[in-house]
DNA sequence: AACTAGCACTCTAAAAAGGGGGTTGACAAA
DNA sequence: TTTGTCAACCCCCTTTTTAGAGTGCTAGTT
């Protein structure tokens, strides 16, 4: 008679636990105990296999969809299996390249980074793939400024140190004179570059209620500015979704219940950026970068058959967005990381680069 | 034996044609002449119905799935009936308020006229809503402004008349000083307001090579400038399409396939903003508004499933845009043609209201 | 104790078989 | 020109059968 280490029995659990994760991922069928013993671990019989699965399934790492025919791994498997199985391995040098180059011929070519960079993870990953970036309050801001269409209406834009830019219409409640707008527009950006748009409103108040001189000839426009800016929509975020047809195609009906559930979260874009906005929370408290949650982790019931790969984006110590993918529950973790990941870093480095040059002042 | 006079003859076959029609857009199934003979033609038998039917299959509006079963109508059973048979009501008043309110409460709490206006269309239609505006090329200008960004680096702002934002980074060879950008901006805006991109690339063209001696000083920035605007994708089209999912939830799994064909044209914009550029060019050509397409007259093979129904936007005599519906070849042609047309009146209203005031010569 | 072999049982997915319903074409009669 | 009738047809739905894969259990082996 034999006795087991532990230790070896345990890394023979495991080694099951990522087969029939992989097998499942691959061929999306239960995997049974036959498959396993002539697949991966050919030195053990079937029957044994089947003991330590009905153990992984006491444990709640695998289930039976029905009485007989073969396991499938439980969210909690999935997990396990991201968290200590899945060597997050370095992508190939060669393949980082490769990305790299398709980045930069889309980011280069076309003006509409964010989207560019969502359509490429859909590509890349065969999920979909987005790109959120946060509510602009806490950014840090790069210029703002007014462009007059009309006597009583102006065009605000306002671009961050990300490179984020946005832009809205305000009706006035008088007649401006684009003189006085550029006046402001001077003033403000003097005062304000580098603030966010919250320290924004709070620096603006308090000249305008100190009765700054610079501010006399304009305090009306001023004040309308301000009370535009408290508008609780002001800098709204935004959210691209791109690859929706892709997922689509590498989706067999079984889910396609699922994927009609994903569409209503990702079309009512409330619900999704609120989501992504926990999720930015979350990384931040932890000093994470990378978050992947799995089905029934995500805070949404509908989503529980999918899994979202995501990551921070960082601009100087503050997170300004997400970009990720979402896609079936059972899709290929480490890949998908591995990209995730790296494209993050792309799309991260663009936007650091775009304020490494901040104006000097003899400019102004 | 009775002769039966022509034009009644054709008044019923019409009728059978409209009835299979909408019986067909119903039900989702084959036709039968049992079924029309209880239904409309109480008077005829079914046996008189199907010789009619057989010639309506001669003729090429119906065809039979398989030998037995009932029939469904071709796309040219569809033409006729949404060229002859199917008459554009007008709206119901009050759901023609309905409608009004709920656009009106979108447009001015979200930004994002736009976005709002296809979600709107696919909401009450069931089926993708979208909004298109064109390349701004021809569009006439409002503003033209250059916001400084970095030394050698500015963002150019661009609104159109129809009240159309796109603005762009521009990377400069040179460092340029944001005194040099507002002396040649406020130049630009007395000269090229009103006229389209393509004119203000000619004027500013001419001012420059004719030595103006208010573009004196800053020259370099101008062809800078002009350098820019000759870039082909300076001021691309922009397109929204919303409510893919509400497609999905209103479509059998029969026409998934068709549904994965059709994300893939409305994912590559490309193909899908050349498809509406036809469009709209075929459009202003016949003096038209409203346009429908049916299945296999799309002119890409992938929609031949499906019909798109789309209206121009007008801002003065320039089409600005288009918007519209893209859904099921069977769909009910009557409330989504004047759906769509009543939409299309609202959003159009609203382009025009914006330039409504131009600026007074005095505020400049 | 740990593993294996074998067996009876379970359950599914796919194929095969069966029936009901509705349709058609043809033809003869009105 | 229209109608009534009828055999043949074909789809769709349900039921049955079959093959296959997997499981749990028990007794035996190492």
């Amino acid at each position: 008679m034999r006795i087991l280490k532990p230790e070896v029995a345990k890394a023979r659990k495991e080694k099951i636990l990522r087969w029939v994760v992989q097998q499942y991922v691959e061929t999306r069928r239960p995997v049974g105990s036959q498959m396993i013993a002539d697949g991966v671990l050919k030195d053990v019989s079937s029957a044994t296999i089947r003991n330590i699965m009905a153990e992984l399934e006491q444990e709640g790492y695998l289930y039976q969809p029905h009485t007989s025919g073969g396991r499938i791994p439980t969210d909690k498997a999935y997990r396990y299996y991201v968290d200590y199985l899945a060597n997050v391995q370095k992508m190939a040098a060669k393949e980082r390249e490769q990305i790299e180059k398709q980045y930069d011929a889309r980011v280069s070519e076309v003006n509409n980074m964010l989207v560019q960079t969502s359509r490429l993870l859909a590509m890349l990953s065969g999920a979909a793939g987005f790109v959120y970036t946060a509510q602009v309050d806490d950014q840090r801001i790069q210029r703002l400024d007014f462009i007059p269409l009309a006597p009583g209406m102006m065009l605000t834009v306002l671009v961050t140190e990300s490179g984020a830019v946005r832009h809205w219409p305000v009706h006035m409640a008088q007649v401006i004179s684009p003189a006085k707008l550029q006046v402001l527009s001077r003033f403000i950006n003097d005062e304000i570059a580098g603030h966010t748009l919250a320290e924004a409103r709070q620096i603006l108040w308090q000249y305008l209620h100190s009765g700054h001189r610079e501010l006399a000839g304009v305090a009306d426009v001023a004040s309308q500015v301000l009370k535009d800016m408290e508008r609780p929509q002001t800098g709204g975020d935004e959210l691209y979704v791109e690859g929706i047809g892709r997922l689509l195609e590498n989706t067999s009906q079984e889910d396609y219940e699922d994927l009609k559930q994903m569409m209503r979260v990702v079309e009512e874009r409330d619900r999704f950026s609120s989501l992504l906005n926990e999720k930015m929370a979350e990384l931040d408290k932890n000093n994470k970068r990378l978050s992947v949650s799995i089905g029934s982790e995500n805070a949404t019931p509908e989503l529980k058959n999918l899994s979202i790969v995501s990551t921070a984006c960082r601009v100087g110590d503050k997170t300004v967005g997400m970009l990720g993918i979402i896609g079936p529950k059972h899709m290929e973790y480490t890949r998908v990381m591995s990209l995730v990941n790296y494209i993050g870093s792309l799309l991260e480095a663009s936007m650091n680069t775009w304020n490494a040059l901040p104006l000097e002042d003899e400019d102004l």
